[in-house]
DNA sequence: GATAAAATCAAACATTTGTTTAATTTTGCG
DNA sequence: CGCAAAATTAAACAAATGTTTGATTTTATC
């Protein structure tokens, strides 16, 4: 399904209300008001609340599958930068569509949705196989170690990060940083999170720091 | 407050509810026929809807800062083997308590109870100093590194175990676990998750491996 | 066993929910 | 312009929501 502008702005103003109230707080109104639309719009235009969600889920999780893709099969990169892209980007990612991946976790939580559930489960099947093999080929090329578990590589860089994003209060808090504007200490999580990541996965990956 | 076994009861048939459904999508008609009380009892014992989710909260993370705190203040244990410890025991609380910490999650996403707000971040500001302390208390020792940035630590410990526990569904179809009984794949699960997360504390912590 | 407090219950409460309807307006095109 | 399709609207819909009420039953204390 092809979405206009006027899909595009229902979509994104429910995905703001999504991550801030939770999908189930969140009511077509609420939504609507928001949007500046009519409420009858939104059965209108994607046939239901829970369909507006899985349009959002289509809109934002397209493109992830290709990405990856065509990032672990470039020739000319090694194994270990390959996968350090894949860190930034995955952070990167992560950090500029803060909400949605709030939705993404919570919707994975309660694992209901049954178009939602196989969307995701497809493309983390996908990433894993993908990541399996530049691991594969790392440790062909002596670089990487045999045997590691690419779940649990996985989920720690995507558990930490998520991890991150939902507690940045305490974090500047803690540290300190509640002066620092939001784009700056957006930046600034940023750096650290790929440094910190990247350390992660070569103790876990290499032979040696 | 003191709660009586019927409390623990409705208490606990939310916590599974909550962690099912999420919370807006539970009714409190939903807990009183599980819980086999009559619906009005929900109000009668905690007040609101609301307030039952903040008495589950406050019976399930109430010793938990205490418990942290005497493994650290235990003389008798290295910084190393405390930190194992620690590790150890936030693994057994989460796969034991998977439910809960699901709600947590969901939750600190939300961030819209003040009551929960305030517990949780009171936890993990005990918590996070308790580590720090630990931590400088290590490099005094010349076991531990200077410079760790304690809540990028944490939060690749709890994320982690987090990513895991909400993802284990694929973990084993991924690894091909599907045939492994429920028991007997918490226990892998629990071993591993402890293993790996060892690994990690032990890179970004000690000077080597 | 009497009595007061606590617990339990079915029923009712006002709101709010997502969705639909039916009428009206706007748009696109010959 | 004319007209059919699409978009937009206010209003209405039934169903479900958390909470309260007021009566009844159970419990505990003397």
């Amino acid at each position: 399904m092809a979405y206009n502008d006027k899909h595009i702005q229902i979509i994104e103003t429910a995905e703001q209300l999504f991550a801030k109230k939770g999908y189930e707080a969140t009511t077509v109104r609420d939504i609507a008001d928001q949007a500046g639309v009519n409420i009858a719009m939104i059965s209108y235009y994607f046939g239901s609340k829970e369909k507006l969600l899985e349009a959002l889920f289509n809109h934002r999780m397209g493109g992830i599958k290709m990405r990856v893709e065509s990032l672990v099969k470039n020739e000319s990169l090694s194994p270990i930068h390959k996968m350090e892209i894949l860190i930034d980007e995955h952070i990167e990612r992560v950090v500029h569509n803060e909400e949605f991946y709030k939705i993404l976790l919570c919707e994975q939580v309660i694992n209901k949705n049954p178009v939602i559930i196989k969307l995701v489960t497809e493309i983390k099947k996908g990433n894993a196989e993908l990541i399996k093999k530049l691991i594969a080929d790392g440790e062909e090329k002596g670089v990487f170690k045999k045997d590691v578990d690419v779940v649990l590589l996985m989920s720690t860089m995507v558990g930490t990060v998520m991890q991150v994003i939902i507690s940045q209060n305490f974090y500047r808090d803690f540290n300190c940083l509640k002066k620092m504007g939001i784009k700056n200490f957006e930046e600034t999580i940023q750096k650290k999170l790929s440094i910190h990541v990247k350390k992660i996965f070569k103790a876990l990956l290499t032979n040696e720091g």
